[in-house]
DNA sequence: ACAATAAAAGACCGTTCGGTTTATTTTTTT
DNA sequence: AAAAAAATAAACCGAACGGTCTTTTATTGT
């Protein structure tokens, strides 16, 4: 990795918890520099402008919370395993500095910025094919009765756990988040097929 | 209503799908001088700071989506018809310019303005308590029965209704909407009581 | 080690920011 | 209609904004 490289990637990750908090508007350029150390010149020359930090910086995050996703899913043995390891994620305390990047990224580019609402949606896609993948899984596998429905599952459990991580750092509390990672659960296991080979 | 409480109301009022949709911190004196028409002095002599207006505009929307909400529930004449009529409301096409205040005013001040915080946190109790006493006078009525947690289930609705709004703006799209209220009803009338009189 | 090259520093640009102040106009009260 | 009070206009303030540019400092290939 040569230097321009590292520096770019130094100026992502130190960027991000600010940019993620305070959002992309409310985030300066003195911000930046505080939290780099770097001058005006050394954070224009490896970027163009405020707006491709803040682009790297969502790309950054959502990456970095989709390989823990991935991480969690290919984890687990069962498709119950899979989904309870993402569950467990979302229920502990936050996972990525300043709340779901989704959430906060969606909710200002949604009628500011086109392109980041375009990345924020491919996200919000993938998330749910993700808990999607694991139930279809589940259920070619016999693990999971056929009557559920994977998409409409997702979209679900996806809506769910946005609006969850909304109340919880508004509320700067956790109960409700576990009152709905139970009623998933809760939900998903009313769908689980009675074999033998189930644990826990 | 006095000629100052009137420009008051004005500057609100103009301001309010402004500050929704840009937010806060991102809506400048002169997104709001362009709104009113009105020039500096004006909105000085009748708010202190920006920031006065921009709680006063989380209020004003705050106050109007509680009022449309209430009306709504007044309109049915049982729970059934309480809780549809609210969940049609979310299901109808955008209630609030730039979408719920909750969502937007909820995600920026999270991290960077504690008195709207704690404004965003009364208002999400006042809606799952909304949803909670709808519930729970049907459970009394006779008309749900007793094993529906009515506080569980009103968090379930609005963790699921504000994620929902989410994934609507940032997709520009509400069939997810359709499929997360066709979920609450769905599971709802699994909480009927077989009753003689019910309708539709 | 030493050029050639890349990266970072820091002064500087015009613009816009939230907010203040004074002067003027418009309501309200008497 | 006159006096008092309230409301608005418009010039003005210093600070901070995003962004550019030239100079200085590191890095790199030879």
């Amino acid at each position: 990795m040569t230097k321009a490289e590292q520096t770019k990637q130094f100026i992502i990750e130190k960027s991000a918890p600010i940019v993620n908090k305070k959002g992309m508007a409310a985030t300066s350029l003195t911000d930046i520099m505080d939290a780099t150390r770097l001058t005006k010149g050394g954070i224009y020359g490896n970027f163009g402008s405020k707006d491709d930090i803040c682009q790297a910086v969502f790309t950054h995050l959502s990456g970095q919370l989709a390989a823990l996703l991935d991480q969690r899913v290919s984890k687990g043995r069962s498709a119950k395993e899979k989904l309870y390891s993402v569950l467990s994620f979302y229920e502990g305390r936050e996972q990525v500095e300043g709340g779901c990047p989704l959430l906060n990224f969606g909710v200002e580019a949604d009628d500011t910025h086109p392109v980041v609402r375009d990345m924020v949606k491919r996200a919000i896609l993938n998330a749910e094919r993700r808990i999607a993948s694991v139930v279809q899984a589940g259920i070619t596998s016999g693990e999971v009765v056929a009557g559920l429905d994977a998409e409409a599952f997702s979209v679900k459990v996806v809506a769910l756990l946005e609006g969850a991580m909304l109340i919880r750092r508004v509320m700067r509390d956790n109960t409700q988040m576990r009152m709905v990672v139970a009623a998933i659960k809760s939900e998903f296991e009313r769908h689980l097929t009675a074999s033998p080979a189930s644990d826990s």
